[in-house]
DNA sequence: CGACATCCATGCCATGAGGTTATAGATCCA
DNA sequence: TGGATCTATAACCTCATGGCATGGATGTCG
């Protein structure tokens, strides 16, 4: 009668996976971990879920009646688990502001400060996120709005205020060959090896590549990285370049790494972002005029 | 992110009853289990969902955000808890039938025979429930059908088929005043203290005792108690009498009970009950028709 | 035909979560 | 002040969960 949402999300992971081995990966168990919680629930309900074979594991009949019903059911308590944890930094006066690395980079101060004058007794949370996570909590719902570099994947789903633009440069290792060459067309970096995103964070992983603006050659990817100091790492051990924001070569300075002007790409614009759900949060929206009214381009 | 459901019916219990104490108790866990599962839930969610005082359990905001989502959860998760299991039964061809104690005794035998003529290859598995069920299973999904006696709480819910009815008499210490007299007039048991079933029967129990044919007498009980044999011997020890259909002369006979005609109650009448959800289902349905066939009184 | 790859299943072990009982702490009431 | 009625904590036990190593079935390829 029941059941842990884990169990779940273990059924529907084989039933889309098809195999234990693959699902078990895909959900970080082991294989035999997974053959054990797939037993348990048939025998929770009485009923065999897959029929195994050695191709891997198909629904039966029941089983698919039930893969059927559980996403929803798995999203519905989804819904209201974030629900509940956004009601709790309601009630500790607490807005979770997510960002991406440098994202708002100077005006951050200012755009909190405004907010904190703004809404006393409230304060700004800022969560930093890893680049696997380019939402930087909005899509699983641990912020409540976030500072980030648009294109981002997701962002249909978001509602999003440009707040400025600013010239991507890139970043190299120092001693490489075109550190002194100032300002660098882009297209004499479409053979440099580039240090890039994890994959999962996907379009914007190709925006920071500038995938659209090699005129269709094929990146090379030198190394991959999630969070700015291994970044900062790969380029200085010349594993490879990165296009990075302007406001990068103050806030990641670093021995070994130089930052230079670079021509041919177009600029990164910086955004708020917050959820639909939240359109008519007195707060949110108090944080979003603060940063309309605050983020300058540096 | 990950919840067992269990915790989320210890909150509603909670949060319903107002005390942990009495929630403990409905829920047949100790007092200090709850507790800390409701902290556990807290933790989880980041929230204090409760405020604590002497006089118990309050919900704090978010909690009454919770409270107001959960049991939609819950009902959801039973639906297709429910709706997986009769697959189950489906897929196995067993159709589960439930029944209180004797409930279509002779007949019994009869419909099980026609059903199983008009379903070759499929079998119906009895399952008797106590009386503090007095649905046999249907509410909670566990049976698919049951043959009870009407009326019975929870009638509304589901769709039932009388199959005939059957004269109440009473059972007596074969010691009784009145254990020689036939028929005894109801009246002259007004006074005599009452074997009765649990009070989660309900109405159930209520119209077994004939409180509604009583004038406004109030009911003495002598005894409580859940299944057959209990009752039996309740009664033979003295703890009461009970009506009981007249059947039960011959399905509950024991040394020292006896049964005797009663006059001035009500017929009890038999049915044959089933959920909605199974308004098209063939095999449900004809389970039912061969009730209608071949049940007649005894 | 035998070695290998690819599935799922099983056995054994360590860990942790959840339960129980006993008891402490707080607060109200008579 | 003593008792009643809440919740919280401590000590302990049990069992489910997950990990690792390994077995068994089956298909594939040299």
């Amino acid at each position: 009668m029941d059941v842990d949402t884990r169990l779940l999300r273990y059924f529907t992971a084989v039933a889309e996976e098809g195999t234990l081995t693959r699902a078990a990966e895909r959900l970080f168990v082991s294989q035999p971990a997974l053959t054990k919680q797939i037993k348990q629930l048939e025998a929770l309900l009485g009923v065999r879920l897959f029929t195994r074979s050695r191709a891997g594991m198909t629904l039966t009949e029941p089983g698919r009646a039930l893969a059927a019903r559980v996403p929803e059911l798995l999203a519905g308590w989804d819904r209201t688990w974030r629900e509940a944890r956004s009601a709790a930094a309601r009630e500790s006066r607490v807005l979770r502001v997510g960002f991406l690395a440098s994202a708002a980079n100077e005006a951050t101060q200012d755009i909190v400060a405004a907010f904190t004058r703004r809404r006393p007794g409230w304060r700004a949370e800022m969560r930093q996120a890893s680049w696997g996570n380019p939402t930087a909590g909005l899509a699983d719902g641990s912020v409540d709005v976030a500072l980030l570099r648009v294109p981002f994947p997701g962002q249909r789903e978001l509602r999003v205020e440009v707040l400025f633009a600013e010239e991507r440069w890139v970043a190299l290792p120092a001693s490489h060959r075109l550190a002194e060459r100032e300002p660098i067309p882009f297209r004499e970096l479409w053979d440099e090896p580039f240090v890039a995103a994890p994959a999962e964070s996907g379009r914007w992983r190709d925006w920071w590549l500038a995938a659209d603006e090699r005129d269709g050659r094929p990146v090379r990817v030198g190394a991959v990285t999630d969070q700015p100091d291994e970044w900062l790492s790969a380029i200085a051990n010349g594993y490879g370049v990165a296009l990075a924001p302007a406001s990068a070569a103050r806030f990641y300075a670093r021995p070994g790494v130089v930052y230079r002007p670079v021509s041919g790409v177009s600029d990164t614009r910086v955004g708020v972002a917050w959820t639909p759900a939240d359109d008519a949060d007195p707060v949110v929206q108090d944080f979003v005029r603060c940063c309309l009214e605050h983020a300058t381009p540096s």
